[in-house]
DNA sequence: ATACATTTTTAGACTTGTCTAAATTTCATT
DNA sequence: AATGAAATTTAGACAAGTCTAAAAATGTAT
């Protein structure tokens, strides 16, 4: 069975959407993203449901089903390869690469995808630091590390903590540094070893004692 | 002005055809060469003139405009420099080429064909011998033959081959004759159209078969 | 819990590119 | 020049994907 390039795009912005919200995605939703209608939309979803590449009921928003999954993941991985392949190698700028990589994932050929992937020397990671999946759909595991070693600059995750005491918790969950949460390291005071971090657009400092309880991943 | 996938690949078939026969070219042409039908050619032309880009009066076939005839050399130039990309980077196989090349050639980025082109080291001839126009829509001086139409006594140099089963890869190589190899043409024998070469001070003879699947190419 | 606003779906229409079947034009042959 | 064959065009239909406008479902106030 195979996909055309329109359906291959819901399918990706369906996955993507899908990551935030653990509910399905609103037909409203997609169509934004989309830039198409909501009507437009219900009948795209539709056909996929036929499909077998999402679980749909009216009304509920839509989900992928394992088939539909594989297929986005597919194309992310089209997708990052070609911009490590522009911006590495063509010499491409941050901005112009993203409309290009838009129309080459679309590309379907499992040869040249591997064959490139080889000639990038199978990277990770894109440029931007996005994970690129292998041929099986598997991402790759972010790098884990303590929030005190964690490099300047970098978009990182709370994966854990490694003190559990009440007065430690309500401090975090007041902060809103719950796990999953995603921030930036902005900088580091080397007098004390605190740090300063964005999170939700609002920039908050942590000593360095709330720093080397906090295990974070990043990507690349 | 845009053009789909489609649009673009009626222009490039109809460029191709044209290169043969001088006159218009026929709708059944089209249509066996495009795996479609003469009814869909017809309505397609109709289109395709009344946007400028054929000429064309009933039952007379087409013939490409200006406008046109500049959609279709842009397009063999992608196609071609997809084809020299995947070939000597990607490692693909001769055969393998020719599908993924046309998809890729209706990738619309001037910036990516640049950059390509670049990367490439701007080369004039795919590795089929196939000339590669510039962005003008020029192109280059076709001082390239195959080496069974080769004159007599001439300096000259592999560009390419038109055949790649492992068998004639394989003599090429034990003969020495390989991309960028030069050799002198000695002499050509009438009976059977076999040629004998001087390569490396060696004196070697060749089939026609093995000849006619040889470009070479050659000074002034 | 009822009424209003928002979201989503349906119904019908349009565009692109295709097809089949029938009509028309051109070509080749006598 | 007439006629039958081949090539081409027209007419009408269909699938994909989109749209507008209207109907139905859901959510949210008070």
């Amino acid at each position: 069975m195979s996909q055309s390039f329109t359906e291959e795009n819901y399918l990706k912005h369906i996955y993507k959407l899908s990551k935030r919200s653990e509910k399905g995605v609103s037909t409203n939703a997609l169509a934004e993203r989309l830039e198409t209608k909501a009507s437009s939309v219900t009948d795209m979803i539709k056909k996929l449901a036929a499909k077998k590449l999402v679980d749909y009921k009216k009304y509920q928003g839509v989900t992928l089903t394992k088939k539909g999954q594989k297929i986005a993941v597919d194309i992310i991985r089209k997708h990052r390869l070609w911009e490590v392949f522009l911006l590495e190698h063509l010499g491409f700028g941050g901005e112009e690469v993203h409309d290009v990589a838009e129309e080459l994932e679309h590309i379907n050929s499992e040869t040249l995808i591997d064959r490139l992937d080889k000639f990038l020397g199978h990277p990770k990671y894109d440029p931007h630091g996005g994970p690129i999946p292998n041929s099986e759909g598997v991402f790759p595991e972010p790098k884990r590390v303590k929030l005190d070693e964690l490099e300047v600059g970098r978009k990182t995750k709370v994966m854990g903590i490694t003190e559990h005491s009440d007065a430690f918790l309500t401090h975090l969950k007041k902060l809103g540094l719950e796990l999953g949460a995603e921030f930036d390291l902005k900088e580091r005071f080397d007098f004390d070893r605190s740090v300063e971090i964005e999170l939700n657009d609002k920039t908050i400092q942590l000593s360095h004692d709330v720093a080397k309880n906090i295990f974070v991943s990043y990507n690349s």
